[in-house]
DNA sequence: CGTCATGTTGATTCAATTCAAGTCCTGTGG
DNA sequence: CCACAGGACTTGAATTGAATCAACATGACG
């Protein structure tokens, strides 16, 4: 699948950035006017279908992005098709910078999504000369290292219990973040995806959710929406760290 | 335990600093000679006895460190003890540098070891003054990641064997890029730490090694030391992402 | 309204843990 | 130098949490 891009006018770009919903959320928010315009002049707008790819493990790193709608799955596979799912994007996330030349995830569109796309080398130059936003990046860089920490200990020490409830906190936490209903988590995903992010079977977490559900924990609002109806049992099941 | 310490004479630290034999693999090889005065200035060197912390998780994020000798393990602990080792680090490596107040890891040595010591808030002032450096960390922050996802594949979807294996190739590069012998892993860490790192048992451990020996994939080579004596076999093994 | 994905639930199996002895080091003090 | 104490490591047997195998339910969509 091959995603509908549309090449912004050098002369749009500020009126588009000064529109953009995303803004205050990415990377650009920290680019004074001359450098906005830097990045926005070769940049193109993503626009993916459910399942499509953003970019995919392997493939040479030929730009980086900035989601500016929807959810994305980041995930990595193993030579015989198992798979760990590393994490879920949302508007205002970052994603393809590496050091390498190709990229070692593969990314792809939960909900239809958008996502400003910039080539890699007009990024990296002006990186090199933007130093506000080197620090931004090492700031986000050292906050996705403290999730993988925390999604290390999960996959390594916690059950499935544990995991399903951590998961499931922190899901209803970036749903309300991201200005949705406080005390719901948002699943764009299917259990499948659930499953490899938590290292554990499509099985095993619906089980899991269905006992959630028995006890009252949580309770359904809708599709692919969970209602946290007792959030100091989900803490206390969750055993955060 | 308190680590014994040597304040360095503003003086005299240029020279420590030529002298340093971890130099050239630190971040202060990115540095010219006025910044690293001013990066060594207020440092002062920490030795550390094994088993000693050199930060705990939780405590007030003080200081930033750099290795210079030795091994250092970092973990993050569950409320109720159950702890998940996050990594190994050897000479020049970096560590302790967060956005938080309080560290969100531990560090402990596992052989005897040493680490320069720079207050946090001195570091940040010269890291914002001096963008070689923060693309320096920008760049480790992002190996970092790199690992971290490798680790996260293997907590979640990796058989027993295949964490094994995983990690006794890791380590065996580790140590050729360290300088060490070719084809041989050096270990200074315990079965219990190396069962935490993997999401294993130390029994489970301990009985995927001695089958590895007795399959004569691995040999023993000393107090700590296994000898790959089947690289393609392990590798296959592996099963690396 | 039927089709096919997705999700749930139950029965059974199995990989890794837990429990339980031992053995092997290594450093220490007699 | 050797005995021995205590931790690290290994091995075996029993147990168990989650996976696998197998239906079946649900619900989104053409």
């Amino acid at each position: 699948m091959r995603a509908a891009t549309l090449e912004l006018e050098e002369t749009v770009c500020p009126t588009l950035c000064e529109a953009c919903d995303a803004r205050g959320v990415s990377i650009c928010r920290v680019l004074p006017h001359p450098q906005l315009r830097r990045l926005a002049a070769p940049a193109a707008i993503g626009d993916y279908a459910i399942g499509e790819t953003l970019l995919f493990e392997g493939d040479p790193a030929a730009h980086v992005l900035n989601i500016t709608e929807g959810a994305v799955m980041l995930s990595k596979g193993l030579a015989d098709g198992r798979r760990q799912v590393l994490g879920f994007l949302f508007k205002g996330d970052f994603l393809g910078l590496t050091l390498t030349e190709t990229y070692g995830l593969s990314a792809q569109a939960l909900t239809p999504a958008k996502a400003c796309r910039f080539p890699r080398a007009s990024f990296q130059r002006l990186l090199r000369e933007t130093p506000r936003l080197e620090e931004e990046l090492l700031s986000r860089a050292s906050d996705e290292l403290v999730s993988a920490r925390l999604h290390l200990t999960l996959l390594g020490r916690k059950s499935a219990t544990e995991r399903v409830a951590t998961f499931l906190g922190c899901m209803a936490d970036r749903t309300a973040t991201l200005g949705g209903q406080p005390g719901t988590a948002h699943l764009p995903m299917t259990r499948a995806d659930i499953a490899d992010y938590l290292g554990l079977t499509t099985e095993t977490v619906s089980r899991v959710i269905s006992a959630l559900k028995r006890q009252r924990t949580i309770g359904q609002a809708g599709r692919g929406l969970v209602r946290i109806l007792d959030a100091q049992r989900l803490e206390a099941l969750a055993e955060r760290a």
